[in-house]
RNA sequence: CGGGGCGUGGCGCAGUUUGGUAGCGCGGGUGCUUUGGGAGCACUAGGUCGCAGGUUCGAAUCCUGUCGCCCCGACCA
């Protein structure tokens, strides 16, 4: 490819638009353009690195016995409607769009395909004689996020590629879940972009266990917890570990203290000398479920410890049998909305009692109790009297008359001891999710009655995996992750071009001519070659280079009329001067050295 | 959805407080000079100042409404 031919627009300067450096360039090398929020054109040169991820993916997948396929980006309601994820994904703050066709019928656009496949999975596939079975589809994704941004890597339309599998048992589903663990593994690597796997939280998709693939950066939206010696990794949202040790507050008869205007817990300890860990925080959430439910949940915590949401949504999944649409906190606003004034707050105490709740027109009435660990644990503590500017102190939950169930909510942090071993105190760092893969179970299968009929002459629902990738965010985790102050630096196996020619003065004909040959030499043996054949001045071609991020560049300058150019490689910056046909050789020798590396 | 900020040529911005015929840098075009790290000089093209109303002799500027974009948050008890 010609330079000259390539619609090459940069920028020098950063659109306004562009917060991370990714972003910034990938606008200034003319690889994306906004369309609209979230919404991005893939210029030529983005979508040849789209296109090398994308093949990288598909020999990976392909040598694992996966089948590619393409599924509709509309669905029916219907079957959204039968996995029970249309309210929650369309109401509220749901993430699919959605509309009306002409015979007005609803259709949504897809987020992800689960119900689609699993419908045609459930038609085809009829005998355990034909599973294990592994479909995958590389293509555009619909989420009307909350809050698109950066550029590519949280955007409404999107590249993905997406696996679903389909077994006769779980340890069918168990082994090919670390079989595509091991592809995914492969992937990255081949990509070039460096992970960490971590445990993760299924969220809405659901299913047991799951597992991401993070690109580590600064810029990650993601925070995730890991151990020195690299043996436990999991997203903050998931993550566990041991609190620190809870400061002993001495035990006496429960008595009630005056606590005016001490309504935080920072402003308690500071007038009253106790320290976060010995008070008990009382959190009241409301839960949303389908059907439009509003529960008020009442939550107890250790002082210093924060509530982890996430967790939380899970437990109340797990011990309510309901899908949580949404989960927050509630305002002294929405209480009084609710005709609830006198609510205590600052001064809640576990045991509040539910008759606060009495007058609430659209809430349930009574609180759920779950009480976290840290705070179960104490065995004297202070905590709100429900009296406002009064707390107790000396309470137990035996004086209290309550303990909630006692579950699992806190966030873990680093600097907390590892569950595995508690000498390996907690690291944080910030991840792009670019991959994920779960095992579903038969959550789908069944809900869509997709069966088939096993050993035993028996109808069974498939034991489900699934398995993601975000193509076109992998390509910008890659720039976050692999750029210096003069633009980017693409990993050879993903970049757009493996090299570029650069012609110094595009009127000296032996620069010309010399470039020419090279750039034809290396195109027949199969490299991915570039010329930048534009009458610009040196300078200018030099700077474009290294903004987009070619790999190897070769300088056909003052010694042209002696056959000598100058290889520079974008990494290092080394440059070497060397006769032609030399150059030519160390390129293909170093191309080919690179790929081998990146095998496992 | 809540809070904050911003919409002026392809990109980055000034001008808005205090109303008086729209400006700078980059980029584009032409010419000359220059030619190995975003050249210099000269000329030149390109803008209904997001949109719609209103106030005014006169609006990018003031008022009302509306649309779009970006950032923070949707948590702190």
């Amino acid at each position: 490819m010609r330079v000259s031919r390539l619609m090459l627009v940069t920028l020098r300067d950063a659109p306004a638009e562009a917060e991370v450096i990714s972003h910034q360039l990938l606008l200034r090398g003319g690889y994306i353009k906004r369309v609209t929020s979230g919404i991005y054109a893939y210029m030529p040169l983005l979508l040849k690195v789209i296109k090398k991820i994308t093949s990288i993916v598909q020999e990976e997948l392909n040598a694992k016995g996966c089948l590619e396929m393409l599924l509709p980006q509309l669905h029916p309601a219907e079957i959204w409607k039968q996995s029970g994820r249309w309210d929650g994904y369309t109401a509220g703050e749901g993430i699919m769009f959605h509309l009306i066709d002409r015979q007005e019928r609803e259709l949504g656009l897809g987020p992800t395909h689960e119900e689609v496949i699993t419908k045609i999975a459930g038609d085809i596939l009829q005998s355990y004689k034909q599973l294990p079975i592994n479909l995958y589809q590389i293509q555009t994704k619909f989420r009307d996020e909350i809050r698109p941004r950066f550029g590519l890597m949280r955007s409404r339309e999107f590249i993905m590629k997406d696996a679903y599998s389909f077994h006769a048992n779980e340890k069918s589903l168990k082994h090919t879940y670390l079989e595509m663990n091991d592809a995914y593994e492969r992937i990255f690597k081949r990509c070039g972009v460096e992970t960490v796997a971590v445990d993760a939280d299924s969220g809405a998709i659901g299913g047991a266990e799951s597992r991401e693939f993070m690109v580590t950066a600064d810029a990650g939206e993601d925070l995730i917890l890991l151990s020195p010696d690299k043996k436990y990794a999991a997203n903050q949202e998931k993550a566990s570990s041991h609190p620190s040790r809870a400061n002993i507050l001495e035990k006496g008869k429960p008595k009630l203290i005056k606590t005016k205007g001490q309504s935080t817990i920072k402003d308690l300890c500071l007038e009253q000398n106790f320290l976060p860990d010995q008070v008990v925080k009382v959190i009241i959430l409301l839960a949303t479920f389908d059907n439009n439910i509003h529960q008020p949940i009442l939550i107890s915590i250790r002082g210093d410890q924060e509530l982890n949401e996430v967790k939380l949504i899970n437990v109340i999944t797990k011990h309510l049998h309901r899908n949580v649409i949404n989960l927050s906190t509630v305002s002294i606003k929405e209480f009084n909305k609710e005709g609830i004034n006198n609510i205590p707050i600052g001064y809640i105490g576990p045991d509040l009692k539910d008759s606060y709740l009495d007058k609430s027109t659209k809430w349930e009435h009574s609180f759920i109790r779950f009480v976290d660990h840290t705070a179960a644990n104490l065995k004297s503590f202070v905590c709100g009297a429900n009296i406002v500017d009064h707390h107790t102190i000396f309470a137990t939950w035996s004086s209290l008359g309550v303990l909630p169930k006692v579950v699992d909510i806190r966030k873990a942090i680093p600097g907390d001891s590892s569950l595995h071993d508690k000498t390996q105190k907690l690291i944080a760092k910030r991840g792009i999710e670019i991959g994920h893969i779960f095992q579903l179970g038969r959550k789908y299968s069944s809900s869509l009655n997709a069966s088939f009929t096993n050993e035993s002459g028996k109808q069974e629902p498939f034991w489900m995996g699934c398995y993601g990738i975000g193509v076109s965010r992998l390509a910008q985790a890659s720039v976050e992750q692999n750029h210096d102050k003069d633009g980017i630096i693409w990993p050879l196996s993903i970049a757009p071009f493996e090299v570029i020619i650069v012609i110094a003065n595009v009127k000296d004909d032996s620069q010309c001519k010399l470039a020419n040959e090279m750039y034809f030499k290396l195109r027949d043996q199969g490299v991915d070659v570039l010329i930048d054949d534009r009458a610009e001045r040196a300078g200018v071609k030099f700077k474009d280079a290294d903004l987009i991020g070619i790999p190897w560049k070769v300088i056909a300058g003052r010694d042209s009329s002696s056959r000598k150019v100058e290889l520079v490689n974008r990494t290092t910056k080394t440059s070497k001067s060397l006769d032609a046909a030399e150059a030519i050789k160390k390129l293909i020798s170093e191309i080919s050295t690179y790929k081998k590396s990146l095998l496992p």
